[in-house]
DNA sequence: GTCTATATGTCGATAGAC
DNA sequence: GTCTATCGACATATAGAC
């Protein structure tokens, strides 16, 4: 998916306020006045809300599995850090939370689209590192639970540190991946 | 604090929608209907949002360590599978999400009372399983480090779960902690 | 303690001009 | 593609009667 240059505008916006809030906290009008048009400018590139915030999880975890790059048979070790340090420059450098940790956190109250693009992008990142697991040698039944297991961590690594506003705690926290 | 018959059956109302989408999740109206009162009736009880917020965080966190019980000298691999079965049975059996864990998801966005009152749940948290840390035998610079990942990896795991609408991950994520 | 009534603001969404 | 204008619904919050 290719997004007009005013879309991808909406989306950053959008994206911002979601991983500060959740999906109750961007709407049409704070959108536009953020990108200087009105918000029935917004309603032209997205018909309405839930396709909005679908469109939202999907070009997140798209780029974040690009991002990651295709897991490689060797180095499965860096491969390891380079996932966590992910998780990492979202929190620290960017001051951001996981958008799809927010939608996955309030799923059972998100419409249905966005709720499964939020599935999405979880089922996409256990796949992905449950082959680095496999590589570094874990038992290919216990390589996505693993996976899920690294996930979880790194997902409530984010939301301790944000909370106590100490960024050193999530490095602490996810030591091993390290 | 102690509250009325009605403040009760509010604060019951409100964590009940907030568990399942968060602080913009309830609203005053809303609440009164479900009790089956006027939203001017809920204002007189608590006097804004950010009052109930901070109520309904403060009551979370005093149940939540209630149940637990003081750390005790004996049995410490007991008191860390009572913990994370805690938070077991609020996904698995309640089907609810963690209160606090919600909140810090959205903190930056979260008025101050409602903001400290979820760091105060992290806080307390971490002391109570820093001290059975400590019991197992971890050195005292790292028990609160290792309460934090406990605690991060149980409200990942609740996350994951959720999205992905399996109870059985939990439990695979977790195992380490039973 | 609860009510009616209301003020004031924001929300998502749409019709139709340009 | 963007605009003005507007709708109906819902939000928090308050004044004042009972």
């Amino acid at each position: 998916m290719t997004y007009s240059e005013t879309a991808s505008r909406i989306l950053d916006s959008a994206e911002r306020m979601a991983r500060q809030g959740g999906y109750n906290s961007f709407s049409f009008r704070e959108i536009a006045t953020e990108i200087g048009i009105k918000s029935a400018s917004v309603h032209y590139h997205f018909a309405n809300k839930e396709v909005l915030g679908a469109a939202l999880a999907e070009r997140y975890t798209n780029r974040f599995l690009d991002g990651l790059g295709e897991p490689t048979a060797e180095d499965a070790d860096e491969m390891l850090r380079r996932y966590a340090a992910s998780y990492r420059q979202a929190l620290i450098e960017d001051g951001q939370m996981c958008l799809c940790g927010m939608f996955g956190a309030e799923i059972s109250d998100l419409p249905d689209p966005v709720a499964r693009q939020t599935r999405a992008f979880f089922v996409r990142n256990i796949q992905w590192l449950g082959q680095v697991f496999q590589i570094k040698g874990v038992e290919p039944e216990d390589a996505e639970t693993e996976a899920a297991r690294m996930i979880a961590a790194l997902e409530g690594a984010m939301i301790l540190s944000r909370s106590l506003q100490d960024d050193t705690l999530f490095d602490r926290i996810t030591a091993g991946y390290s």
